[in-house]
DNA sequence: GAACTTTGCTTGACGATTTAAGTGACCGGG
DNA sequence: CCCGGTCACTTAAATCGTCAAGCAAAGTTC
C-alpha cells in the first residue's frame, strides 16, 4: 500500500524532518526580521551589512566583498546601501586604490545605531535558537549546517562561512 | 580582552553555529527555489500550496486553512492561487457549507504538473539535506527544528507542523 | 596607445510580498 | 428581522528583490 509519506517521495522519518526544517526556514528569518523591524526599523539584511562593516578595520568594506559576506547580490546590496545612506548610517566613498571600487563606510550615527541594536538581536537569537537547545544540540546544529551548506556550494571552505570569516 | 566574538554579543561557539545556520537559512531556500523555477517554472511556495492540496481528500482546502499549512499570509496565498489559476493548475470554488469561505481545488492539469514536479524536488531535498547527513544527524535535525519552532511559536503542538499534519 | 575585454557598481523595469483598506457572508442580541 | 460585529477573503498601494542593461575604470593584447 502507498502511504501518505511515499506520496511525497520521502520516507516517513525524512518527511517529518523535512517539514520541521521548512518551518524553521520560514519562521526563524521572519521572527528575526520582525524583531529588528520593530525595535530598530531595519531588516535583517540591512543589519547584517552594518554588522559586517563594523567588524572590519576602518568600519569599511568594498561593495563586492560586502555582498559576499552578507550572502546577497551586488545589486541588492547597492540598493540597501543607498537606503542606509539616506538614513545617515552609511556613506559611500571611492576606493583610492582602484577607481572602479566603492567602499561602504559606517558613519558615527550608524555605529551608534548598530551598538544600540545589537543587544536586542543577540537576545532574540539566544531566545529562539540557543535557549531551547541543549549544549550538545547546538554543536550538532553547527555540524549539520556545515554539511548542508557544503552540499549546496562545495566551493566554500569551512572557515569562510559568513561575516565571522574576516575576524 | 574583548574578542571579535564578544563584539557580536555571542560567545565564540554560539557565533560560529549562528553564522552556519544563517548560511542554511539563506542558501537552502534559494537552492530549492532555483531548482523548482528551473525544472517546473514555479517557486517553493506555489509548490507547497499545490502539494498541500494534493495531500487532502478531494484535492481541495479552504484558503485560510491552506495559508496556515503553507506558513503564509492569507493575502499572499490569495495572489498565489490567482497565479496558479491563470496557469490552469488550481481553481476556486465556493464552500457550500459557508458562503464566506473559498475552496482552492487542484485541477487535473495541476495534479499532472505536481506529479511531474515531485521527483525532482524530492531528489533535491535528498541531495542537499539528507545525503550529506548521517542518519543520526537527520534525527537530531528534526528534534532541533521542533525545539526552535516551539520557541518561536509555543502554540503549535508537535503534530501540527506543516503540510503533513493532515495526513 | 588603440581597441577590446573584464571588473565593479548602478539603474530601471518587472515580479513578488506585505500592509491596510474594502467587500460580502455569517452570527448573535435586541 | 435588522444591526453591529466578526470572519474569510480580495484588492491597491507601497516596498523589496531580481534580472538585465548600462557605464566607467582597469587590465590585456597587439
Amino acid at each position: 500500500m502507498e502511504t501518505e509519506q511515499e506520496a511525497c517521495g520521502l520516507h516517513e522519518d525524512e518527511l517529518s524532518t523535512w517539514l520541521a526544517l521548512v518551518g524553521v526556514l520560514i519562521k526563524l528569518p521572519a521572527a528575526l526580521d520582525e524583531q529588528l523591524q520593530r525595535d530598530a526599523g531595519m531588516n535583517h539584511f540591512e543589519y547584517l551589512a552594518m554588522l559586517a562593516l563594523y567588524r572590519n578595520e576602518g568600519h569599511r568594506k568594498r561593495m563586492s566583498e560586502l555582498a559576499v559576506l552578507t550572502n546577497g547580490s551586488l545589486s541588492r546590496l547597492s540598493q540597501v546601501i543607498s537606503r542606509l545612506e539616506k538614513r545617515g548610517w552609511v556613506r559611500r566613498t571611492p576606493d583610492p586604490t582602484d577607481g572602479r571600487c566603492t567602499l561602504a563606510v559606517l558613519t558615527d550615527a550608524g555605529l551608534a545605531k548598530l551598538l544600540d541594536t545589537l543587544p536586542g538581536n543577540t537576545e532574540a537569537i539566544r531566545r529562539l535558537v540557543f535557549a531551547p537547545l541543549k549544549k550538545v544540540q547546538a554543536r550538532q546544529l553547527r555540524e549539520i549546517s556545515h554539511r548542508i551548506i557544503r552540499a549546496i556550494d562545495p566551493s566554500i571552505p569551512d572557515r569562510k562561512l559568513g561575516i565571522g570569516s574576516d575576524c
